[in-house]
DNA sequence: ATGTGCATGTAATGGGTTACATGATTTA
DNA sequence: TAAATCATGTAACCCATTACATGCACAT
């Protein structure tokens, strides 16, 4: 028995806000959800047809273009995805971290991988920093815009706190080294 | 193709310090590296023997206990193991983050499954923060210790400057709601 | 000797990634 | 009209997880 699935239950996150083709499911992960959740669309299209027949989203085309396909939760879908909602996280996650890997496997404190490592990994989080301000800019830059959408909101300032705290300990240990 | 394979460097990195069983790989996951990778023991036993046979590692039984296979890493492995940890890394993780996942689909930020959400994710955090403080104290509270792993100094101390600004944030958020 | 626990090993299942395929739409 | 791009769909491969199995050790 493989891990939960929890494929689902993100795209019904994502119908909550708005009716969705599967690419702009696709477009969700790829821009605002991808920082802590991902997929292909390998996943996502089969994934819809199974939930389909559940009966958890329902499709539709418009009359203009019967070629788009998309989708709609139905009640029964919001009752699955609002009791999913309101159960509490368990654990915390692990991320398979190759930065710490690598850093852990070092005893050496002047071992010159050590250098490389960490100045390619603030390389790394500056550019992922730039990326998750310039968002905050353009989607969260009037209080109308976060009581709209306050959860993609908060976690959007989560992340960017997260990498700002990373890029501080990064710079901070390798100039006390 | 599935993704890269990382568990090999993994168990090699862990011989870089000592020989090891099976028993004692598996508590290195358990203990220390647990906080960024995780295996379990049907991943490592095989990946143990398809190690030998590509003689990146080999076996040896001491005299008075034959049933206790050691590991231990090979010059070719030495090679293999070393030029790894020169790789830079070229990509932050993507941890599959339930929290931020549920938190995001919750737009109304007096949706009382946002308070839920977050005094169980304050509870989780204090008390991974509590045990990492607790590793740290037993392993790194002298300058000798620390200059002996350097590596695993850094990560446990980055792992509880996470835990501890998370936390932060986490209280933060939910007090200015 | 029997039961319990532990180290090790194996099997079954399904999830995730990559590659490949197809038909439609746009562009040169 | 050919080529390229895009949305969608399918297939193959292998990793990761869980459950099950084995054999030894120690305790009762």
């Amino acid at each position: 028995m493989p891990q939960k699935r929890i494929l689902p239950y993100v795209i019904m996150g994502i119908l909550l806000n708005k009716d969705c083709t599967g690419k702009q499911i696709m477009d969700e992960f790829r821009f605002d959800i991808g920082e802590f959740w991902q997929s292909s669309h390998s996943q996502v299209y089969p994934e819809l047809k199974r939930m389909e027949q559940d009966r958890w989203i329902e499709s539709y085309s418009k009359e203009d273009n019967d070629k788009e396909i998309h989708y709609h939760l139905t009640a029964y879908g919001h009752e699955i995805i609002n009791d999913w909602l309101m159960e509490p996280v368990d654990k915390l996650p692990v991320s398979k971290d190759l930065f710490s890997l690598k850093t852990f496997f070092i005893n050496d404190r002047n071992d010159p991988r050590l250098e490389r490592l960490f100045k390619h990994q603030i390389q790394l989080v500056s550019h992922s920093l730039n990326h998750l301000r310039k968002r905050q800019q353009a989607l969260f830059s009037s209080q109308e815009q976060i009581d709209q959408q306050y959860g993609h909101y908060l976690i959007l300032a989560r992340a960017i706190s997260r990498q700002e705290n990373q890029l501080a300990w990064l710079e901070d240990k390798l100039n006390n080294r």
